[in-house]
DNA sequence: GCAAAAGTGTTTCTACTACACCCATGG
DNA sequence: CCATGGGTGTAGTAGAAACACTTTTGC
């Protein structure tokens, strides 16, 4: 460690929101147009911004979702860091950055948090006159992505599925307040890979003391309509 | 993201190596001295570095590793980002930045970075005249340590044990190429904070391929020798 | 021959799997 | 009355846990 080999690169956090239909993973994305004298550019980024003086790496991510959202009290869990210098090396980033930011790019590193949010929660987009939306996660693969964000999702993905391992309240941070269980074994099923069999399910639901039974079902189905419950934190351990 | 909010911290690698010695479970630090005046402060430190430029966030783990150790090829996984400013705050640690780095700090992003090595290699101290020493995590809590370092190693060890749950073979990475049952057994309980049946690890074991019996004893024991065992990567899958 | 750790099987319990039919509702 | 998804129980299996005595070696 000598002072002339030190080197300053920008530090970045971007974050991978997750968000479930009641059928499908989510991902949130925002729009991003690039004009380059004729041509232009269209893909998406993760939301995403560098870090500010005096701003832990928890509170960028906690401000980046503010200023997209309006929301707070957002789960947020940070799962890697992403710095290879190849990762600012694409024509378009370079573009992008130095027209956005004013200034030449050498390297972001950039360190990756996963968010829960639930998708019917009204997303006000606060931050400038870009575009979000939700998009399927399965989709993502097919689409034009900025840097090496297609690989922070995967890793994302690959981290909430552990977390979900683990903690199993997190789920409902995906799910509407009221919510079916076959809702829940969808979601369960899609982040597990799995096809799980619905009366086991049922079983294994019974055994959580924390998903209780509301004494109301499910409006507007064109079949039996699906008893509804909630998830209560307090009885979660 | 506007150019007068950027903000341009050091990024650095810091390396949690673990280390077993048959009995416990060690951690591999650095003496730090650091004279102001009259006082002579003295402290331990995780290996670490800025990383230079050019050099992705691997590639400068992997470098401290070796101008530490003179190892190649060591078990290398990223796990957290620590960020908070508040980390460079302790004036030791100003001190011993201004003193090494000859340059006035703000803040240092630190990736942390796991590493694990057979503790039976000799381990040539290739860096500055600094004293490198395994020390038992135990000792680690009471032990005075650099900026957030216990954290990092908290966090670090937290992150091995849940690689060791999906990455069977990574205990071998600690073991000497010849092991015993019952090395085996009692890094396996030391990771997992529990206290396993003789008999039933004993049986656990027969079912991994990859742990092959030889046909040699320990030797030099006070009582009866135990079998040797080596580990067959090639078995894993 | 004794101290110290190595090595070895059986039974019990628990958690996961597989599997098929009737129910309620809207159209 | 029919199409659609909701909701329920039992039997089998595989893996984890509990448990105690004999063996080998050095001193």
């Amino acid at each position: 460690m000598n002072a002339e080999s030190i080197y300053y690169p920008f530090v970045s956090v971007d974050c991978v929101v997750f968000g479930f239909d009641g059928e499908r993973l989510k991902v949130l994305l925002i729009e991003r147009n690039i004009k380059e004298s004729d041509e232009l550019y269209n893909d998406k980024k993760l939301p995403g911004s560098i870090i500010l003086k005096d701003e832990d790496l928890d509170d960028a991510a906690i401000r980046i979702l503010n200023e997209l959202t309006g929301l707070k009290n957002i789960y947020l869990s940070q799962f890697h860091s992403f710095g290879s210098p190849e990762r600012t090396k694409n024509p378009r980033d370079i573009l992008w950055l130095e027209k956005t930011m004013k200034l030449k790019i050498e390297r972001i590193v950039t360190v990756g948090y996963v968010a829960l949010i639930k998708i019917n929660r009204k997303i006000q987009v606060l931050s400038d006159n870009t575009e979000t939306n939700w998009y399927d996660l399965k989709e993502v693969k097919k689409t034009r992505l900025a840097f090496d964000h297609e690989e922070i999702i995967q890793k994302g993905l690959e981290h909430i599925r552990y977390k979900l391992d683990r903690e199993p309240g997190l789920f409902f941070e995906l799910l509407p307040r009221k919510f079916t269980i076959s809702q829940l074994r969808t979601l369960h099923d899609t982040m597990h890979q799995v096809r799980s069999d619905i009366r086991n399910f049922h079983k294994k639901v019974a055994q959580m003391p924390y998903v209780v039974a509301l004494d109301e079902v499910e409006k507007n189905v064109p079949h039996r309509a699906a008893r509804l419950y909630k998830f209560d934190r307090k009885k979660l351990w």
